[in-house]
DNA sequence: TCGTTAATATCGTTG
DNA sequence: CAACGATGTTAACGA
């Protein structure tokens, strides 16, 4: 890992072509070849950069480039692709290098799939009665996140997003036309299910049938075993 | 701008909850307050951050984290949502501050805007006789893209995208839908134009009566001005 | 501010 | 390897 605060400009060719004026910033040179441009805001976004596998060299600047204040030119070339990055540093404030070693890497608890562990736990959650018939149902164009049966018998499918919005209703519109074909399930009714369910995508659902329910996920947690969670 | 490397645990909590394990990291303070956690491979994205605006303050570690080596507990607050990072620094091995200023922004060419200005501009390679009616046609539900007309007199409607994904057949169709019913353009084709057409989404517009036209941009910017482009 | 759409998206999983 | 869906998506652009 190489750290470098550096006046410079940037200009990227590849899927497209984009440039920075001179300016002062970060140039991040990880272990695998990889650089990163940051400045001093917005978010995790770098305003430029290169993936691996890429190699780095420094050049002479051109004429050109000496008049316009530029001392070395990086050449950032991907190995696989055309992606170019040409890094015209004119100023080095400040220059760090450090082995970083193996990262173990990051460990997340509270995503989708297992919204829907939790809602096949507590399928009554849809209404009393309501029994799972099994999570990731196939259909031909892939899985439903749940199929279960209300209390009339009736075929019920699930899809759980944490964020609903009209992807997702569409999702389910395209599994509901597909189990619908189906003599065994006909009918089938659709349940969108989901921590925030957007206005839109809410309007969309209901104008097809589509019933809409808002997930818990503390609730539905506290519910849950908590010897099983992971912190 | 602060950066600093060192050995450091990291626990995040708000829309997930997330932990990474003790290891040497680049942490990267920015002016706006923003925090972000970077190993030494992957891509541009961090291991974990915090987004402006927060606040970061540094306390003691409790006896706990000070039998597991830890020197300092940085803890960056959201100051708008919950969104909470706890960083336990065990070992600074090094810590640069420096002020960049202002950054003017990156300038780009080649996104889909300017595959859309340049079709509009050919439209004939839709089909010979083919004229543009107008880019951004206004619908209740967003702007389509492109309306032109065929040889023939009939309206054609026109998605753009660099890369054609379902998704974007599924706006396509919400699109034709609507112009469908409006008596002046009626009947409506649809055209589906990108750079690249996955499969799934060729079988699904095609199945919906939609055309597929792959865009060669090259191709397409030869034919245009050459002193038009940006760089 | 909110909503919608694009992105050099990135990232994991699956076939 | 390709394709598909999720993301603490982020970023840009309008209404």
């Amino acid at each position: 890992m190489r750290l470098v605060i550096a006046h410079c400009a940037v200009r990227y060719s590849g899927r497209l072509v984009a440039y920075l004026p001179p300016a002062t910033r970060v140039l991040m040179i990880k272990a695998d070849g990889s650089v990163l441009i940051h400045n001093d805001g917005g978010s995790y976004k770098p305003l430029n950069w290169m993936m691996a596998p890429c190699q780095l060299a420094v050049s002479e600047p051109d004429e050109g480039a000496r008049e316009r204040g530029v001392t070395e030119l990086w050449t950032v070339q991907n190995q696989k692709t055309d992606d170019r990055l040409e890094i015209e540093v004119v100023e080095v404030f400040s220059d760090v290098q450090q082995e970083l070693g193996h990262d173990p890497g990051l460990v997340k608890d509270g995503v989708e799939a297992h919204l829907q562990e939790l809602l096949a736990e507590q399928i009554a959650l849809l209404g009393n009665g309501h029994t799972l018939v099994r999570r990731e149902y196939p259909t031909a164009i892939g899985p439903v996140d749940i199929l279960a049966r209300d209390s009339a018998g009736g075929s019920v499918a699930v899809e759980i997003k944490r964020r609903g919005e009209i992807d997702g209703v569409e999702q389910l519109t395209r599994y509901l036309e597909l189990l619908n074909r189906d003599p065994l399930l006909r009918p089938v009714r659709g349940v969108f299910a989901a921590q925030e369910i957007k206005p839109q995508a809410r309007v969309l659902a209901e104008d097809r049938g589509i019933r809409c329910v808002v997930l818990d996920y503390d609730a539905m947690r506290g519910v849950d075993d908590a010897d099983s969670r992971l912190f």
